[in-house]
DNA sequence: TTGCTCCTCACGTCACGTGAGGTGGC
DNA sequence: TTGCTCCTCACGTCACGTGAGGTGGC
């Protein structure tokens, strides 16, 4: 951990950067078997390899495994519904990318009102979430309160 | 569903109601599948059982599958945590049913002192799961604008 | 050259889903 | 008595965990 500032990669960074996966297994908190599951069901596009085998990642990778960690833990989905998110992130990058080439604007069109579709569902499911942890966080507050009355009702020490 | 209000069930009531297990589980929203497996790692305690084998199921059986699922579907937690919170439950109630027995003091302390432990540990843990939701929220606003960004910029339709 | 990390099977586990084949209860 | 629900195996599935046995790379 370094106290200097983290220098911002550039975009030659990002697709030149050569992980190992022990290290990106690390750095996203998953094990190396979960990365090469992940591969495996084809969540994370083509992973380079060394001529011996070994796998290589970039920064890319490292941030779709993070993505793919958060969908899970956070919001609980499985893989089926997060190969639909990621799907739909890949074809906004790929918009992004046809920028410059002017491709067939109806396409365009679909591929953002598909992704504006699926943000704004995220959205809802999300902010549903949001709602049935703060009822859970008020019934934990009002147990909390009993449990404070019955203790000074016995005259016991829970300080 | 009647428009009548719902009569609220004394503890008789409550003991003799009697359910079947796809009732509940309709209630509950889970399979008799998973009600009768959640019987098999003992987190429903003793279940009735009629003479011919069919089981019954009280208020308070709903109850304790309603927290299983709260517990599992909302923070994530894997069957043999959720045990440990419900085990809690249970001393405390016990604990509460005691309260004309004027059982030992010390026991009581011991008791309350790990439900209110368990509660502020699960507090925490949920307030920690509401803040990156805030996150996720947060980063799906900002995405949605860029969308419309984009959008804007080139001119295409997605109101 | 020595370790540490990587590789590919392949079986195990958790939390159920899904029939098969048979009995129970209003 | 007729259905609909219940019962118990028991195999299947999803998302990995966990060795076994062997090779790779600074």
């Amino acid at each position: 951990v370094s106290s200097a500032p983290a220098p911002q990669p550039t975009d030659a960074d990002r697709a030149s950067i050569r992980l190992r996966i022990g290290e990106v297994a690390e750095q996203v908190g998953v094990s190396t078997r979960t990365v090469r599951y992940y591969e495996q069901l084809g969540l994370l596009g083509d992973v380079g390899r060394s001529a011996g085998g070994t796998r290589w990642y970039t920064a890319d990778d490292v941030e779709v495994l993070g993505r793919i960690r958060d969908l899970q833990s956070v919001m609980g989905f499985d893989l089926d519904q997060i190969r639909v998110i990621l799907d739909a992130d890949r074809r906004i990058d790929e918009l992004r990318a046809q920028w410059v080439g002017g491709a067939d604007a109806r396409r365009q069109q679909e591929i953002l009102t598909e992704a504006m579709a699926i943000n704004a569902r995220l959205r809802r499911e999300v902010a549903a979430k949001r709602a049935q942890l703060d009822g859970f966080l008020r019934d934990l507050d009002a147990k909390a309160a009993r449990y404070h009355e019955v203790a000074a009702e016995r005259g016991l020490d829970v300080s």
